[in-house]
DNA sequence: ACTCGGAATGAATCCCCGTTCATTCTCGAG
DNA sequence: CTCGAGAATGAACGGGGATTCATTCCGAGT
């Protein structure tokens, strides 16, 4: 109905067993209205109409409704692993590196507020969900963040006498906690800038080797 | 059925427009099967069979089931709260206090478990409930974590260019994600006390006035 | 132009569960 | 012992919404 797309032009884009693009725009249909109404609140109608097929055809391109919800965190977190190891790579000292993973972290808030708002609230909303599919790739994230803390153990910028899994752990819920105490409270973009800026300082306070002369 | 209770003997405690501890039995059977199955997924009749009741029995003591969640968020919180505010008095310095602080939440996870996972879990399935019941109460319980960085602040020993606010958050979100983890990958108790004595080293150090030698 | 296979449709199905309410039970007062 | 009011019961109701599937649409190949 409501097509903004032209028709199609290009002729070859019939190899895929279903249109790749299609899937894409029910997923982010799918992330606006879970955002709006939550999981639970939302019926499969929705996301349809959200995003211009038929109730029928979600069924072609996902098992069930559970699928489509776990399909978001997936594609999503995995591109956000992607792009934390991009980042974390131009940056040269520990410091800087958790600094950016902060930043990117609220950052994306802002940009796609309705996507954070899906992977902050929405996780928890299925216990069954959050043990069989989010954890495993939940925990490569922490990963990513531990392995950050590690190394700046060996260099010797980061105390030793914290295990890196629990300051990611520690991270990933100040990130967390800000977000969404942002999001219901708040909303004002400036401010989750601010404490961004704060909470990175206060972090890193915690975390650095005890030598804090070391300007 | 497997009435493990008596026949009732005392006479006279009939002056409640209700029994008060029926109202209690439901709500502890709500934490429980909440707990297991989470909020959307437990139906009324899961609630009563566990309470010991009938079905309709729950609607003489709350409006719906979305009430019966908002209660237990109510009483629990309220009762948090007040535990908070009594050890705190008992502390002398502010780091003893917020090591306190951590202690009891992280505690109060090993004793009640299924407790600390409605709070931690379901506190995030009703994106309305949440919005219109949990936050004014969540609110007030970050104030008392607040309020206590804030005196810190104060007398000195916290340093002064952190919101106590952000930092309640923060330290909130920590809490609640080493919470999660724990409960979902771990389950030790041995650990989430490790957990507790790193992250709160963690945190002070983070938050201390930057006067380090102060032994 | 015709055929055929896969994609898309959306109305109908079917189950599930919150809530209600007619009925039964309990127990203290008279 | 009888009565009656409040408490408790749980079967039945009703609406909602996830999923299905018979049907239609579309476009490429011949």
């Amino acid at each position: 109905m409501a097509e903004t797309a032209k028709k199609p032009s290009r002729r070859t884009r019939a190899r895929a067993p279903v249109s790749r693009d299609k899937r894409e725009r029910i997923l982010a249909a799918a992330v606006k209205v879970f955002a709006k109404h939550g999981f639970y609140a939302t019926r499969v109608s929705d996301i349809a109409k959200e995003a211009g097929v038929a109730d029928g055809t979600i069924y072609l391109y996902f098992k069930n409704k559970d699928d489509v919800l776990i399909s978001i965190f997936d594609d999503r977190i995995r591109r956000l692993i992607e792009v934390l190891h991009r980042e974390i790579e131009r940056c040269e000292t520990t410091e800087e590196r958790l600094r950016r993973i902060i930043e990117i972290q609220l950052g994306l808030l802002e940009g796609e507020r309705e996507l954070a708002e899906v992977v902050t609230v929405n996780l928890r909303q299925s216990t069954r969900m959050l043990k069989q599919y989010a954890t495993p790739l939940f925990m490569e994230y922490l990963g990513v963040i531990a392995s950050v803390i590690a190394e700046g153990q060996r260099e010797g910028t980061v105390r030793a006498d914290i295990s890196p899994r629990l300051a990611a752990r520690a991270m990933w819920g100040s990130l967390d906690g800000i977000a969404v105490t942002w999001a219901l409270a708040d909303g004002d973009p400036a401010n989750l800038r601010t404490a961004a800026k704060q909470f990175a300082t206060l972090y890193w306070a915690g975390l650095a080797a005890s030598t804090p002369s070391a300007t």
